[in-house]
DNA sequence: TGGTTCTGGCAACGTTCGTTACCAAACGCT
DNA sequence: AGCGTTTGGTAACGAACGTTGCCAGAACCA
C-alpha cells in the first residue's frame, strides 16, 4: 500500500510537471499510475492532499540536498551561496517536471501558496543571512528575501523554457554573484534605515 | 453590446482576483455580471479569450500610468525608477483584485504565461536600463530582468497580503534602493564578464 | 399599430469530474 | 482443497461544466 501511494505521487509529478493543474484530476493520475481510481482514497483524502504531499516531499528533497552541499562547501560565503544556487539549478535542471510544480503550480491553489510561502521564505532566510551577514535585522531582510524567491523562482522558470540562453555553470555562477550583490545592497540600505529612519537604538 | 464586453471584463476580475481560476467559468462570470450566458459569446469565444483580455488591459493601463510617470520624473534615474515602483505599487494597492490577477493567475495558463513574460520583460527591461545605464550589453541584463520580475512580484504579493509589514510609501523606498542596487551589482557583473571570460572584444 | 429586432430566463445536450458500489479473478494461508 | 482477503475492471451516482436552442416579452422603427 506505501508502493501504491508512491505510485500516485510519481503519477502526479508527471501530470502536474507536464499537464499542469487542469489536466491533475483523480482519473488521471490513477490512469498514469495504472492503479485503480479506488486505491486513490486509500492513500490520500483528496486531490489537494497528494499535490500538498508531491510539494513537500520536492521541498523536503531539495532542502535536504542543498543541506548537504552547504555544509560540504565550509565558511566561506561565496562558496555557501554558491553551493546553495548549484544545487537548486541542478534539482530542476535534472527534472524538468520539478520546476513546474515547484514554481508555477504553486500558487493559485490556497494552502499550497502558504506552503509555499513559508518554505520559500525559510530558504530564502537563510540565504539572505549568508550573502548579508548574520545579525542584520529589520524590515528591509524580509522585503529582500521575498525579492530573492520570487527572483530566483522566475530566473529558474526562464532558464528551464530555454528562454535564458545561457549553460548551467554561467547561469549558476551569474546567480551567485547577484544573490551576493543583493546581500550587500540589502546591508547597506538596513544601514541607512537604523541611522536615518529610526532614533539611534540603544 | 460594447457595454456588456466591459461587464463581463469586470466579472472576471471580480472572479479571477478572489476565487482565483478554479472559480472562473462562464456560468460564473456572467452571473456575477448579471448577464444571460447566451452573451458570453457575443464577446469572447472562450474563457481563455476573456481571461487574456483582462490581463491585456491591466497590462496596457499599468503601462500608460507607468508612462506618464515616468514622464513625469524628469531624466534623475532614481527618480525614475522610483515613479516605476511607486506606480505599480500604487495600482494594485487601489484595487488589490489586480495583484492576483497580474502575479498569481498570470501563470498555469499556457498562453497567459507566455503574455505575461512578454510584457514582464519589456517592463523590466525599461527599468533595468533605466538602473544600470543603457548600452551595457550581455546576457547578464537579460537574468537581471528576470530576477527583477520575479522578485517584484512576489514582494507585491506577499506586500498585498500582509505579510511583509511595511507602509506602502517604506515598501517603494526600499524597493527603489534594491533596483538601483540590483542595477549596479548587474553592471559590474557584465564588466567582468566582458573582461574576464570573452577575448577582449575591440 | 404592426412587424422586426433585441433582451433575458429556462432548459437541455453531451462531457467530465469526484466518489462509491459491485463483482469476478487472483492470491495467501491453514 | 477450501476459505478469506486483496486486486482490478466496470459501472453507476450526482454535480458542474461549456454550449446551444427555444420562447415570452420589451423596445424600436415605419
Amino acid at each position: 500500500m506505501a508502493e501504491r501511494r508512491s505510485l500516485l505521487l510519481d503519477a502526479a509529478l508527471e501530470l502536474l510537471g507536464t499537464e499542469g493543474i487542469a489536466g491533475t484530476t483523480v482519473r488521471a493520475v490513477c490512469a498514469t499510475a495504472r492503479l485503480n481510481a479506488r486505491y486513490f482514497y486509500e492513500s490520500f483524502e483528496d486531490l489537494d492532499a497528494l499535490v500538498l504531499a508531491l510539494f513537500d516531499h520536492l521541498v523536503d528533497t531539495l532542502r535536504a540536498e542543498v543541506g548537504a552541499a552547504v555544509a560540504a562547501a565550509g565558511t566561506d560565503p561565496r562558496a555557501r551561496v554558491r553551493a546553495t544556487v548549484e544545487t537548486t539549478v541542478r534539482f530542476v535542471d535534472s527534472d524538468r517536471r520539478r520546476a513546474r510544480v515547484l514554481y508555477v503550480e504553486g500558487r493559485g491553489n490556497e494552502r499550497l501558496s502558504r506552503r509555499r510561502l513559508e518554505s520559500g521564505s525559510v530558504i530564502a532566510a537563510e540565504l539572505e543571512a549568508e550573502a548579508a551577514g548574520r545579525g542584520a535585522g529589520g524590515q528591509i531582510h524580509r522585503i529582500t528575501a521575498a525579492f530573492l524567491v520570487g527572483g530566483f523562482s522566475e530566473l529558474l522558470m526562464r532558464w528551464v523554457d530555454g528562454a535564458i540562453p545561457v549553460s548551467r555553470d554561467e547561469l549558476v555562477e551569474d546567480a551567485t554573484e547577484l544573490f551576493l550583490g543583493l546581500g550587500r545592497v540589502a546591508s547597506r540600505i538596513s544601514r541607512a534605515e537604523r541611522t536615518g529612519r529610526a532614533e539611534r537604538a540603544r
